[in-house]
DNA sequence: ATTGCATTTAGCTGGATGACTAAATATAAG
DNA sequence: CTTATATTTAGTCATCCAGCTAAATGCAAT
């Protein structure tokens, strides 16, 4: 149970299980984009998460997607008590406004979109 | 929000919330006898988890009473869900046990308790 | 006022942890 | 089969934080 909490006191394991809330289901490069943190880094918040029970993983061909576990009866009061919780976080809310221009992209778009970024930068 | 899960995550603090739902209020005296860490580390928990809203305390003289804050509506629901977790936290229960033979004594006996431990080290 | 005790604050230290990059693994596409 | 891409794992580093001791503060009783 510790762990359940430590996990969620994370800011950016918390904006994760924020963005699941709201989105049933992200692929890692989605939640890679919308955070701004390594592949790497996100890879491993979510597998706290996952140790926590908190979030369950689909795999699908080179991607995998997350989504709330939900088996624990416990953890989903949990959630709905989060989410009632951040309908009134404004700054969060802003925050997850940006996730909608992630989840419009198809991981192919998202690529691309990565790749023009690279190309900007490497031209500065 | 960040705040109080981060409070919560740790076990120490956690321990210091599992005793304040059992004892309505406790005296700093009493938290640091049953946690078994510095006078100065139970302090420094107990400050976080005032700024994170969870307790309150209430000065009677030399010493300090904590107790569960309850001002805030939600965090009160987050006890309650707390509580009936702990319910079930066989290891955490065995520990609270130990919580009555602090509570049973009065400041002033804890006192002459600790003295008693002093000298039972000195002669070691 | 002086002493003694409860608590807090200050300062320090070792260990935990979040971030990164690079390497490894897995899968899709050419 | 080879290359490209998505994710995970390994390894490193800087920062944070829980714990400690010592010093400061606040009260109460002598």
């Amino acid at each position: 149970m510790n762990n359940l909490f430590r996990a969620l006191g994370d800011r950016n394991r918390f904006r994760i299980v924020a963005s699941l809330l709201k989105r049933k289901e992200l692929c890692v490069c989605q939640i890679h984009e919308w955070l701004g943190v390594s592949g790497a880094t996100v890879s491993n918040h979510l597998n706290a998460l996952g140790k926590a029970k908190i979030v369950k993983s689909r795999k699908d061909g080179r991607w995998v997607h997350y989504s709330l576990d939900q088996k624990d009866e416990d953890i989903n009061t949990l959630m709905k008590w989060i989410e009632r919780k951040i309908s009134e976080d404004s700054e969060l809310l802003e925050d997850l406004k940006r996730l909608d221009k992630v989840t419009s992209c198809t991981p192919i778009e998202l690529r691309n979109r990565q790749r023009e970024k690279q190309a900007t930068l490497s031209c500065c």
